[in-house]
Parts: C-alpha cells; sequence; structure tokens
DNA sequence: CGGGAGGCCTTGACAATCTAGGTATCGGTG
DNA sequence: CACCGATACCTAGATTGTCAAGGCCTCCCG
C-alpha cells in the first residue's frame, strides 16, 4: 500500500528515541505510535524494531522494565535515559540538516 | 567534519537522477555538483557512487556514453532516460512524503 | 621529478533492514 | 468448542547499500 521503508536506515534510532521521549512504552506501542501519527506513512517492521531496541538498550539510550500493557498483557516498557536524550537532540539536528539538504536538491522543479 | 552520510541509504538514487535531470555529466561531476549545491551536507563517496551509476544503467533509468569532459579527460557521461524521468517523479514523491512524515514525528518540541 | 587534481573502478567489510518464521495469551464469533 | 485476529515478544537468514581503502591513468604545476 505504501512506500519502500529502505529510507527508515538511520532514521529508525531518532524515531524510537523521539517516541520514547514522551514516557516509556513497550515496543509494539512504539510502532503502532509511529504508524498511526504518521497516517501510515511510516511502516515500523517488527524484525527492524525489536533489534533497534536491543542495539539502544545496550548502549544504554534507553533502558528496559517489563510490566502489563494497558490490556493487561506482559509487555517491556523502554524509557529514555539522560543519555538517550541528548542523541536525541543530536540525531535530531542531523535529521533536519540532513533532510533540508536532500530536499534542496530533490524538490525545486527543472 | 560533517554527519555520517549513512542517511543516503536510498536515496542517492534519486538525488542521482534528479542531478542528471539538468543534462548529461559524468559521475565525478555529479558527485561534486552535489556536495557544492549543498554546502558539503552530502558528500557522495566514489566506492557509493560508481556502483550506484552502474545500477541504475543496468535498470535503463540512465545511459553512458564515453566523451570527454571540460578538462580534455576521458569521462563517462550519463543521462537520463524517459524511465528515468519517470522514476525521478516517483522517487521525489516518495521522499516527500517519507520526509514529511520523519519530521513531523521529528521536529515537533517536547 | 613529485604531487595533487581530475577521472574511473573494484574488493571486502559492515550495518541495518526486511522476510518469514516462531511463541503465547486473550477476546470474540461462528 | 474451535478458530481467528489482535496483542506482544523474539530470532535467523538473506539482502542491500554504503563505506573504507585500495588501484589505475593522465594532466598540469611547482
Amino acid at each position: 500500500m505504501s512506500d519502500k521503508t529502505e529510507h527508515l536506515h538511520g532514521t529508525l534510532d531518532a524515531l524510537i528515541l523521539k517516541t520514547l521521549s514522551r514516557g516509556p512504552l513497550h515496543g509494539y506501542a512504539i510502532a503502532r505510535w509511529l504508524e498511526d501519527t504518521t497516517d501510515g506513512a511510516l511502516v515500523i517492521e517488527e524484525g527492524s524494531l525489536y533489534p533497534a531496541l536491543y542495539r539502544l538498550e545496550k548502549r544504554r539510550v534507553i533502558e528496559a522494565e517489563w510490566g502489563t500493557s494497558e490490556l493487561g498483557r506482559r509487555a517491556k516498557f523502554y524509557a529514555l535515559t539522560p543519555r538517550g536524550r541528548a542523541e536525541l537532540r543530536q540525531r535530531t539536528e542531523e535529521w533536519a540538516r540532513f533532510a533540508a539538504a536532500v530536499s534542496r536538491v530533490l524538490l525545486p522543479v527543472t
């Protein structure tokens, strides 16, 4: 239905961090939230999501804790660490610069 | 000096096509032009560029012809095919949607 | 003569994503 | 009751595209 999401490359981490910046969430909810708030423009495959979460946890930019979801299911909640906030700031800035550069090239009508 | 350009993933093809949309250029000039017009925000490594050009040529969205550069050197000039123009349109649209979605998530201050 | 810039190319490593599976629980429906 | 879809997690393997680092050749300039 929608795009090749290969674009995500290098962006997923930032998206996850940003999603968590409004409070802890479990993995499934992160994917849901991203897809919902972008009206399906972003599709987060579970095969990308969980490895990404694991990476981020290992680098201590997020931390995990088992809990119970809104629907009463066992779920692992992730929260941003201070390092995570710092990294989010930096990644966001990188994205902004990159996106601006690409848009400057791509969007002008020739 | 500048960013990790890993972001390029999936975007390089579109950037090349767009660069060629203003007329044939040789590989080296494509990289130069992209870096210049983005003030160095985009850095195109030759190890990414030439494989990309080869891919695009094989898919017949660009075609190559040997010629002579402005400086009198042997150089391979690439030109957009009709299929290339179509693909450029499509890729540009995809990028726009993707970038809009990511920006919508990433840029709001929380 | 040496070196840098212009030009092209390739090999191998690496990193991130996707595909496609798997597990388990719960709620609703035929 | 049997089943299926949604919720929730996880993983192995293939794929892909980028990067790093090299090599090649020619021209020009100091």
